[in-house]
DNA sequence: TGTACATCAGTGAACGCGCGTTCACTGATGTAC
DNA sequence: TGTACATCAGTGAACGCGCGTTCACTGATGTAC
């Protein structure tokens, strides 16, 4: 009796492929990218990986980004710009009693138990502030810009029409707290989770 | 003519060391440890150049620890324990009057320009609270430990004496505010130094 | 519309580099007698 | 106190691994005629 085992080498397909699906991979990389860089960092999060999750291997990369620095500046880019049109949204609502409801839930649910625990749709400002000072100059210009659109439609969302200095700096510092908050909470959540939700509560407040 | 040239091999004596001059050159690994890991982070400094900053070789790093995250464990243990020192020194400042100055002070400071400049004298909860996540579970326990102590003693030092919830939650946003502030300010310090001061301004006044 | 050929988004092996860690070796220190 | 030997803090080469990046190759797509 004889067994012949044939084995079919994955073959997997090598073609080329049409432009449209094409620019769909691109795109999946970058919601990869948008994904796994708030989750992990930049450093945390491999060009492999990256591709891995958007369904291609790692050796395609290049032909739709320079570099890794490249994907990062745009993956950054795009998340700001998500980030900003939500607040905008806040700063948009028009009428004085409402727009103060609308920003006072938002701060609410920045510091949030499920804001603080979904990293992956973490917020900018938090995910890269610590990072961004060790990335590249380009990253870094792209991530200052953001910060600045960002802070000046949080100050206009906090704000009832008037828009003195005061008004800025107290923006400015309810920021800070958020951010912070967040931070922190995040960074004992695993160890001392009492103290993380303690911390989230606090800066809730109010 | 003949020119001989002599090449001295190095040398540089491997020779055996005495025991206080093992435990300084220990010292001084964990000092460059203390002020590298606060500048770079602990993913940004390898364990050559720490070895190098305290004037050794590479290799001998095992004979004084078990590993890079033996010696990240200990250095932020180090680290925080200097911090917590410093704002127990404020809490510890008895008068009610002079200890609201010393603790407006030490937050004037904590938000200064050249709070955020020297990175290396880095306040431990603004260096690894972002990299603290990605490390060893023996490094998130230290560093939960000492977030603790060092909050609880931050909040005795912002109050006069009354210990209640309302207290400490004005304690720990306080301190969020801090933290944020100086995150953000750092971060933005090269690509836009106008809203790096703005936002320590806006932290640093009342 | 049909044919011939260049293009280029994929694949997967390989390169170079830096890192944490290991190792064989050295020789003055520290210890046992 | 003097001698003989084990110890161990150093050194610097080497290992293994993961990473970003490059490369030769594939073959359907897209284009030129």
């Amino acid at each position: 009796m004889m067994i012949t085992i044939i084995i079919v080498k994955g073959t997997e397909a090598s073609m080329r492929i049409t432009k449209e699906k094409a620019a769909e991979n691109r795109a999946r990389v970058v919601a990869a990218a948008d994904r796994l860089f708030r989750e992990k960092g930049f450093d945390g999060v491999g060009v492999a990986e990256l591709m891995g999750e958007a369904g291609l291997t790692h050796g395609g990369f290049y032909n739709h980004f320079a570099s890794k620095d490249d994907l990062e500046a745009a993956a950054c880019e795009a998340i700001f710009d998500r980030a900003v049109a939500k607040i905008e949204q806040v700063a948009a609502t028009l009428e004085g009693e409402k727009r103060r409801l609308a920003f006072d839930d938002y701060r609410r649910r920045y510091v949030s138990k499920p804001a603080r625990d979904a990293t992956a749709a973490n917020c900018p400002m938090v995910a890269f502030a610590g990072d961004v000072s060790r990335q590249s100059d380009a990253l870094r210009e792209t991530y200052a810009r953001g910060l600045r659109a960002y802070l000046d439609a949080f100050a206009r969302a906090g704000s009832q029409g008037q828009g003195g200095a005061q008004v800025r700096r107290e923006a400015l510092r309810r920021f800070s707290e958020l951010v912070g908050a967040l931070t922190l909470a995040r960074s004992v959540a695993g160890a001392d989770p009492d103290l993380s939700d303690e911390i989230l509560a606090a800066a809730s407040v109010d």
